[in-house]
DNA sequence: ACCACATGCAA
DNA sequence: TATTGCATGTGGT
């Protein structure tokens, strides 16, 4: 199944991403020149050392992780100096350009006219794929600068249509099914609001008076119990006190006591066997849990907690991934399967074929396995990647 | 050519 | 001091 994926490939609009490329061209060059500006000294921006030099010995800034220019470093910053802002800026779109915008044309192949990624099926500690040369699985989203690439990812005939299909909260479903909690099976069940009623019972109040900060909170808390996030990391996460971010997953975990439950009871099965293992029996060896270096140990143990729950997610999507190339074939379908993104599949399909499709692909999503809690696919479709995700 | 490191993109 | 990846650029060997 990889290697027809690798082989069909990807169509990318190069005239889009070329008329990208000088448009982001000239607002970084702009950017460039007033960074000169404002610091009085032209040097590379792209060199941590030197930016450090301006920013920390030039101006005077405070050093807030040592001479660290990274990203949450540099919002600290953003009210004391226009500098650290248009650095913000510069990086955005310097990063986007360089790695995508200009790097994808450059890997259109010459016989095909498509992008052939690789799809590594052998690599990762936990069985999830890997894709490289180019990655197809870290295309932009979050920005609405970099989402606007996802339009080149699109059909190279008229009549066909882009469709994508993703698991919802996978990873926190495959959790409740592991630790078979109470509250967290009950709720998908339910098939209510997972990280409203998550808000509902970790703030006490009724689900009608969840505030969206609480459900955002909630969503947080939700996501960085997966790989074992502590107090320090939430409260940077969260912008609170580390004593509210403490206090915050002590409610957690009484709300679902079985987590905690499932946390221990994976410390002691590795412990004992210095591995952990997937629902389908993948295992990773975790030779650090007893580690003497507490650094090392801790690292072994988050670890060990998100293994099992990122492993079983990557075996139910490519269980699906099988059946679904089984079932196109057999019904001489023309559709293609080109990307997975870990929770996500991409295809491109005839328009007449379209319904049949998303059928197909949904019915095996939703039971590749079967598990204590109902699993929910979202899908879409359209001109791009842009539209169908 | 190769490497470590910093940075930042995704799930 | 939250998991899993890959690409780019700097600064160095
Ligand atoms: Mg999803």
């Amino acid at each position: 199944v990889l290697l027809e994926m690798e082989f069909k490939g990807m169509y990318v609009d190069e005239q889009l991403l070329n008329e990208m490329s000088s448009d982001f061209g000239k607002k970084i060059d702009s950017l460039t020149k007033g960074i000169y500006n404002e610091s009085g000294f032209e040097f590379n921006v792209n060199s941590t050392q030197q930016l450090a030099k301006i920013l920390f010995d030039v101006k005077g800034l405070p050093e807030i992780k040592k001479r660290s220019t990274a990203e949450d470093v540099l919002e600290q910053l953003k009210g004391k100096h226009i500098l650290p802002e248009m650095v913000l800026e510069f990086r955005k779109l310097n990063k986007l350009k360089n790695t995508y915008i200009d790097a994808l044309p450059e890997l259109i192949n010459q016989s095909s006219g498509r992008i052939h990624s690789t799809f590594n099926q052998a690599m990762t500690a936990t069985g999830r794929l890997s894709s490289s040369n180019p990655n197809f699985q870290n295309i932009p989203i979050k920005t609405q600068e970099g989402r606007e690439i996802r339009k080149a990812f699109r059909s190279s005939d008229p009549n066909w249509l882009i469709f994508s299909a993703d698991y919802s909260q996978i990873e926190l479903r495959i959790m409740a099914h592991l630790s078979q909690d109470e509250a967290l099976v009950d709720a998908f069940n339910k098939g209510v609001d997972i990280h409203a009623t998550t808000a509902a019972s970790v703030f006490n109040v009724s689900i009608d008076e969840v505030e969206p900060s609480m459900r955002r909170t909630a969503k947080i808390v939700n996501f960085g119990l997966l790989y074992g996030a502590g107090p320090f990391r939430m409260s940077q996460e969260l912008g609170i006190p580390q004593k509210e971010a403490k206090s915050l997953i002590e409610a957690y975990f009484a709300t679902y006591a079985g987590i905690k439950n499932y946390v221990d009871s994976m410390m002691d099965f590795a412990k004992e066997n210095r591995f952990v293992t997937t629902l389908l029996g993948r295992k990773r060896p975790v030779w650090d849990i007893d580690s003497s270096n507490h650094l090392h140990r801790e690292a072994a143990k988050r670890m060990a907690i998100n293994m099992p729950i990122q492993g079983t997610s990557a075996e139910m999507i490519k269980l699906a991934m099988t059946s679904i190339y089984e079932s196109i074939i057999e019904k001489k379908m023309e559709s293609n399967m080109l990307l997975q993104i870990h929770d996500e599949l991409v295809f491109e399909s005839p328009k007449d074929e379209l319904n049949e499709l998303k059928d197909i692909v949904l019915d095996k999503m939703i039971n590749a396995m079967s598990l204590s809690v109902p699993i929910e696919v979202d899908s879409g479709h359209g001109q791009s990647w842009y539209e169908a995700h």
